[in-house]
DNA sequence: ACCTCCCGCCATGCT
DNA sequence: AGCATGGCGGGAGGT
């Protein structure tokens, strides 16, 4: 099936990409064909040939040459061994020499280490998708596919995704397909993870162990009994580790199944490690710490010498992949004893304010206990932390999760019928060039807007602190934000909601739990699609939607149910909205008969009651947690996805392209269904529903309360499993909830707010227009070629998003745009490792980069 | 000699 | 049983 599916499903961009080259690959090399043609066959991996091959992206030469322009270290690399070619910039260069070569040059000339080490690698996966993808294109990540395009061992793609995943950047979809979120939701990760540390009080643990490590150097030990008791009593008090990885949307969703094993993995490990620099002042976190943290939280027992050890490889295998985003650089702290590796963070900054700060705010940090309480409401839900379990679900909920990813990844392999279907629809946009044209515009935009967003976000945040979760606002803020943006695309035109969305959602959940709120807010943004800033609250944007939505209408009524409902309904209909229930129909769709088969063909009951299950559970979380947390950032995912979606519409005519839907649905974990009615309808709609499908408890409710017409407008058919209890039950909390939500815009004051936006804006735009890769691959770094493309497009989009966005932009997004670029900036210094400069076109970086060495004591690459 | 960290064995767990 | 994941640590390349 998967196989099939695989097949089926393509990965727009690299397909895209891809294919461009294709001719040239194939003759080039097999390496496309191989790829391709092995799709299907999932299979173990066997070792990647050799890289002999060439390359076959040969077509991403272009790519290449991005990458190669935006980290100095590969370039540095292939230069050094020659094999670089400034204009082909492939490294895979040599492997057409090593060809040549005998055995002797052949293996200097691939061999090194350097080469094939994780940074590289995760270069040029990174290289192979935009960094803001266009929701409305597929994309699916095969990870056998990728190993062998990158001729390495599936392992090692592991690795990367492992990262990326903690980041969210990706999701699991099933077996061997991710699906590529690219940073669109980057900023709320961080926001997230920053609050979690927070709470956790990473930043405190680090000046722990640095006291102790200048008592006692080597004795980590004592450092860490203590660091333990210091951490277990901010962890919580269970004293467990905080181990739980930080769910976003839903999508981690599916990690926690698959998660299983550990939690320790490296994507545990990888947002932990985050947070350090997040929470850390001079945001400069040594190996050495890092490790002693990590360590400290899983046991301070053994602190041996080997696990130590082992923990530092692992944090620099993450570090490699950080380091290749460009969130971290590589720099020594020169400290008594000498100069230590450490990682300086180079990422966007995430505004207290938006993340959890904000959140964290409300309870006195004196106040663990209480921060504790709320933060593992809120925090719990995001993480798990405290609880047992690492992830955020209740145990017992977990399995239910399971089943549900289970049923999910049905469905996402569904999708790949979905698509067709949707594609049929949309086949238009994504097939052809244009339409990625489209779609790289679409993007482009979603960049300008996710910049906008943020400050957005910030505002969003704000308006979530009014409500009790700390963690939960600035869940809800980034997630928000995202949405916003998404919603703020006006593409759709429509617009009028604008206020309303976010006014009215944030309101309500923000009383409640913050899962509560959480769903609500993504609702609205999704609702709002358009608007705007959340200024205006009125609940009732709604209408807007409903009007933008073609189906809409329908879905204002169950908007709520229609979540859970309306992604089995939906597929089928994307077009047919009010079907509840059409299991049948479902099927005959395709893989989306998949999903709806699991959903649509149990239908609504199964479905329903499937829903209910996880509702519940997730209400459990949430009660626990759970909520939200996850699923609203999802919600944002969705949204900005919708966004996107939307943008591509307009582009493309406003129709859309159906596929994109499905994609993002999938993203959100959650319901392709939604996604096909969204097609339909308005992606932001859309968004909303898979959210709601995945939340659907806190989701439901939320609609319901806020603003459903947007929600049923989207979604056209909606599920109503929800069990109605669930709804009350949801209701209960808006209830309890009071809207206190403040809808100002501000960005916050944090960083450069308002002007900064514009800042951001220009840049992307700018790096469109001018040399559209280059500042493209600066600033966003999606290397992809078509991007250059789409950047001509988008750059007209821009213009269009930026007038939305307008309002919000954070400073946020000034910051982050600034650090984004980092990696240029770096190279001011000259030494950094990290440099871009080649980038450079992101003209911030530069004067940023200063500061960031200063900060470092001593730096430096190699 | 130490820092990095690649490589791939093999456990784990799902199908 | 087979395959997908991914923990883990030996040991080698780099500096």
């Amino acid at each position: 099936m998967e196989i099939e599916k695989e097949n089926l499903f393509f990965e727009p961009h690299k397909r895209g990409l891809m294919k461009t080259p294709l001719k040239e690959s194939t003759k080039a090399n097999i390496v496309l064909a191989e790829i391709q043609p092995d799709f299907g066959p999932l299979t173990t991996p066997t070792k990647p040939k050799e890289v002999s091959q060439g390359e076959p992206w040969t077509p991403t030469a272009n790519l290449k040459m991005l990458i190669s322009a935006v980290s100095p270290e590969i370039r540095d690399r292939d230069q050094k061994r020659g094999l670089f070619d400034n204009r082909n910039g492939l490294p895979e260069a040599k492997d057409c020499l090593h060809e040549h070569l005998s055995g002797d040059e052949y293996e200097k000339s691939q061999p090194s280490r350097k080469e094939k080490s994780l940074g590289l690698l995760c270069h040029k996966f990174l290289a192979r998708y935009p960094d803001y993808p266009n929701p409305a294109v597929n994309n699916d990540i095969c990870l056998d596919e990728v190993a062998e395009e990158l001729n390495v061992e599936r392992r090692r793609i592991y690795d990367i995704v492992n990262v990326l995943e903690s980041l969210h950047m990706v999701s699991r979809l099933a077996k061997n397909r991710y699906t590529w979120h690219g940073r669109h939701n980057l900023n709320k990760t961080l926001g997230t993870l920053k609050s979690v540390g927070e709470e956790n009080k990473y930043a405190e643990q680090i000046m722990m162990i640095k006291k102790k490590e200048n008592e006692q150097e080597f004795d980590f030990i004592k450092s860490y009994s203590i660091e333990d008791h210091i951490i277990k009593s901010n962890t919580g008090q269970n004293g467990h580790p905080d181990v739980c990885f930080v769910e976003l949307p839903g999508v981690e969703f599916r990690a926690a199944s698959v998660n299983s094993r550990k939690d320790k993995s490296l994507r545990v490990m990888s947002q932990k490690f985050v947070m350090l620099f997040l929470v850390s002042t001079p945001q400069i976190v040594s190996l050495e710490i890092a490790a002693k943290i990590l360590i400290g939280e899983d046991h301070v027992e053994d602190l041996d010498k080997s696990k130590f050890k082992t923990k530092i490889r692992r944090l620099y295998d993450i570090a490699n992949v950080l380091s290749s985003l460009n969130l971290i650089k590589k720099v020594h702290v020169t400290e008594e004893r000498g100069r230590k590796p450490a990682f300086k963070w180079t990422g966007p900054e995430i505004s207290p304010n938006t993340s959890g700060s904000s959140p964290v705010m409300p309870f006195p940090t004196s106040d663990l206990e209480v921060r504790r309480a709320t933060k593992e409401n809120c925090a719990k839900n995001l993480f798990s932390t405290r609880g047992k379990p690492n992830f955020t679900r209740h145990p017992s909920l977990i399995k239910l999760v399971k089943s549900i990813e289970n049923d999910r990844r049905k469905i996402n392999s569904a999708p790949s019928s979905p698509v067709k279907i949707n594609k049929a629809e949309s086949s238009q946009n994504s097939t052809s060039i244009p339409s990625k044209m489209a779609q790289l515009a679409a993007i482009c935009k979603m960049q300008l807007d996710e910049q906008s967003g943020e400050p957005r976000k910030k505002v969003k945040v704000q308006l979530a602190r009014p409500g009790h979760c700390k963690p939960v606002a600035p869940l809800d803020a980034p997630a928000e934000l995202e949405l916003k943006a998404p919603s703020l695309i006006q593409p759709l035109g429509v617009v009028p909601l604008i206020p309303s969305p976010l006014s009215s959602a944030v309101p309500v959940i923000l009383p409640q739990a913050p899962s509560g709120p959480s769903y609500a807010i993504y609702l609205q943004p999704t609702q709002a699609q358009a608007m705007t800033p959340p200024q205006g609250l009125s609940p009732t944007v709604c209408p807007t939607h409903s009007s933008k939505a073609p189906g809409s209408k329908d879905s204002a009524d169950g908007t709520a149910n229609d979540a859970t409902k309306s992604s089995a309904s939906c597929r089928p209909g994307s077009l047919l909205p009010a079907p509840e229930k059409p299991g049948a129909k479902g099927r005959n769709r395709e893989t989306a008969a998949e999903r709806g088969s699991k959903r649509a063909s149990t239908l609504e009951d199964s479905v329903s009651k499937k829903k209910l299950k996880e509702d519940l559970k997730g209400l459990e979380n949430v009660s626990a947690t759970l909520f939200p947390s996850g699923y609203l950032i999802p919600l944002a995912q969705c949204s900005s996805l919708g966004a996107e979606s939307i943008l591509h519409s307009k582009e493309n005519s406003g129709i859309l392209s159906p596929n994109h839907r499905i994609y993002s649905s999938p993203i959100a974990g959650v319901i392709p269904v939604t996604s096909s009615e969204l097609s339909a309808v308005n992606f932001p709609s859309f968004h909303v529903t898979p959210l709601k499908l995945m939340v659907s408890p806190t989701s439901m409710a939320a609609v319901p309360v806020g603003n459903s017409p947007a929600l049923a407008s989207t979604h056209p058919v909606p599920v109503q499993n929800p069990s109605s209890a669930i709804v009350n039950f949801t209701l209960q909390h808006l209830g309890l909830l009071s809207p206190s939500v403040q809808v100002s815009a501000s960005p916050g004051p944090g960083t450069g707010t308002v002007p900064l936006s514009p800042r951001t804006e220009s840049v992307s735009v700018i790096p469109e227009n001018a040399s559209s890769q280059q500042g493209r691959a600066t600033s966003s770094d999606s290397p992809v070629p078509g991007q250059s493309q789409l950047n001509g497009q988008s750059v007209a989009v821009t213009g269009a998003q930026q007038p939305i966005p307008v309002t919000p932009k954070g400073s946020q997004l000034v910051a982050e745009s600034f650090f984004r670029t980092p990696g240029g900036p770096t190279k001011p210094t000259g030494s950094s490792c990290m440099d871009f400069d080649g980038a450079d076109k992101t003209s911030f970086g530069t004067l940023f980069v200063p500061q960031r060495k200063l900060e470092v004591s001593t730096e430096d690459v190699h």
